[in-house]
RNA sequence: CGGGGCGUGGCGCAGUCUGGUAGCGCACCUGUUUUGGGUACAGGGGGUCGUGAGUUCGAAUCUCGCCGCCCCGACCA
């Protein structure tokens, strides 16, 4: 993409709304604009951000075997009043009328239609297990919405629903999604640690929330320093081995890690004083076994071997795609700006045209655009009539994970340098060994470990 | 919803107390200049001062109502 093309609404200075660095730097970095109090607009750079989340929870659930469906944001209070949430849920639902005064809502969340798609067409034990999931726009009409796309009343996100013939069955739906939520969050760069949490409106007897550790988290959190250490990497996990599953849930789960709601501080004592931390944490997602509660109440049952119908066992899970824009820039940024993690930078590399309309400059800029497209490798050719000092400036803050400065300097020996924007380490080389130096650093170099989805 | 604050050009702000016909920086447009970390100079465009009513010869400024937004608290992916 070249720049001078583009739409990237970069401020210099920082709108008066915005009080934490995500938001600060969303805003700044043209990343989105506030169409009004919790509801954004999403802009070409914070669009490509969000649609890269959204793509690495789509491969991650599907390797693990869950299926993608989309549900509407609109739905019938009827169902709502079946399942007995319509009037516990509260204000924070959103509800509207159509013309016909029939009562309908703007979906928190998703457990009542997903149960009705399940009891509509499935009827046999056999069918199971299921897991059906989408990603789709959410509407929480919170009290006071804050934070930037960190707490908005419209947010993006990813929630799933596993249903399952037995309570052990269900567990190892619960432990399947853990390590794929593990996967899901390193693969963006994050650590996010899992951590024993109270229910909530959703309701359910076992649930963790995952964690990513930032100053301005919303949650106080106390964990062992030992489960910080804890990478799920690129094992090979089989995600049908139900020990292989529930090994690596106890792995992670080992260690001491709660939230101030669930805190116990006489276990958390019997942690080694030096590994006993306590923080901030922003919560990014959570998985919920709950059992027969909406099976029972809307009557979502199966015929078992003998033939009895029974309730099926349920458990949901969800992962806040917007707020993960706002969490990674809260974990990964510095004074300059952003620094995005590979996987979800809205583009890999920026090329910096140091001297505007120089024609040998632009010429060596546009051979090796042309390289880095034919590549494949996402670009952002900044090509503006700017001054050297704004092209930088603008890199660094909408932070790309390498930059290539080319200028008459550099080309006087044959050379252009590539910076590594996490690092601040650059490397002088020729312009035709920047593709391969970036192709052997790539992430998707690992072993499987960006296979694409034939289902999404 | 309780407490606090703010709405003046795209962004950041001054002007409001003490009414007199709107200003600064950045951004934007034109020209010259400059070009390896936000260049310099000159010229220029853009604002019914959130909104409605009132007071007044005259309202960004005073009064009342309404709307929007932000911060602290209880609550939430």
């Amino acid at each position: 993409m070249r720049l001078s093309r583009y739409f990237l609404p970069v401020l210099r200075e920082t709108p008066s709304e915005a009080q934490i660095v995500s938001h600060r730097l969303m805003l700044r970095a043209g990343m989105i604009k506030q169409a009004s109090a919790g509801i954004y607009s999403w802009l070409p750079l914070g669009y490509r951000v969000l649609r890269n989340i959204e793509r690495i929870v789509h491969e991650e659930q599907a390797r693990a075997g869950h299926i993608p469906i989309l549900m509407p944001t609109v739905q019938s209070a009827d169902l709502w009043r079946e399942s007995g949430r319509y009037d516990v849920y509260g204000e924070e639902m959103l509800r509207i009328s159509d013309r016909h005064g029939h009562d309908l809502l703007y979906g928190p969340t998703n457990e009542e239609l997903v149960t009705d798609i399940f009891r509509a067409h499935v009827r046999s034990y056999r069918d199971l297990p299921l897991s059906l999931y989408h990603i789709q726009w959410k509407f929480r009409d919170e009290i006071r919405p804050r934070y930037g796309v960190m707490r908005g009343r419209e947010f993006f996100m990813k929630d799933g629903y596993n249903f399952d013939i037995d309570r052990d069955s269900a567990l190892h739906a619960y432990n399947r999604h853990m390590v794929s939520y593990l996967r899901t969050y390193e693969r963006m760069g994050l650590r996010a640690i899992p951590m024993r949490a109270a229910s909530g409106p959703i309701g359910g007897d076992d649930t963790h929330e995952f964690l990513v550790l930032a100053d301005t988290g919303e949650s106080e959190v106390f964990y062992d320093s030992g489960i910080t250490d804890l990478t799920l990497g690129d094992r090979a996990v089989d995600y049908d081995d139900r020990e292989e599953c529930a090994a690596i849930a106890r792995e992670f789960t080992g260690p001491y890690a709660r939230t101030d709601e669930t805190h116990d501080e006489a276990l958390f004592l019997k942690v080694p004083e030096a590994r006993r931390k306590t923080s901030r944490g922003i919560e990014v997602g959570q998985i919920f076994y709950f059992g027969t509660k909406y099976s029972g109440a809307m009557g979502a049952t199966v015929q078992d071997p003998r033939g009895r119908a029974v309730p099926v066992h349920m458990g949901s899970h969800g992962i806040g795609v917007s707020r993960l824009a706002g969490a990674i820039i809260e974990a990964s940024h510095d004074d300059d700006g952003i620094i995005w993690p590979e996987e979800v930078a809205p583009f890999r590399a920026g090329i910096v045209n140091v001297k505007q309309g120089d024609s040998a400059t632009d010429a060596a800029c546009e051979a090796l655009y042309g390289r880095m497209v034919s590549a494949g490798i996402e670009t952002l050719y900044d090509d503006r009539e700017e001054r050297p000092g704004a092209k930088f400036a603008t890199m660094d803050l909408i932070g790309l994970p390498w930059r290539i400065t080319v200028g008459p300097r550099g080309l006087a020996k044959g050379k252009v340098e590539l910076r590594c924007r996490r690092t601040g380490q650059g490397e002088e080389m020729e312009p035709e060994a920047v593709v391969g130096r970036l192709d052997a650093s790539s992430p998707a170099a690992s072993p499987d470990a960006a296979g694409t989805p034939d289902t999404v």
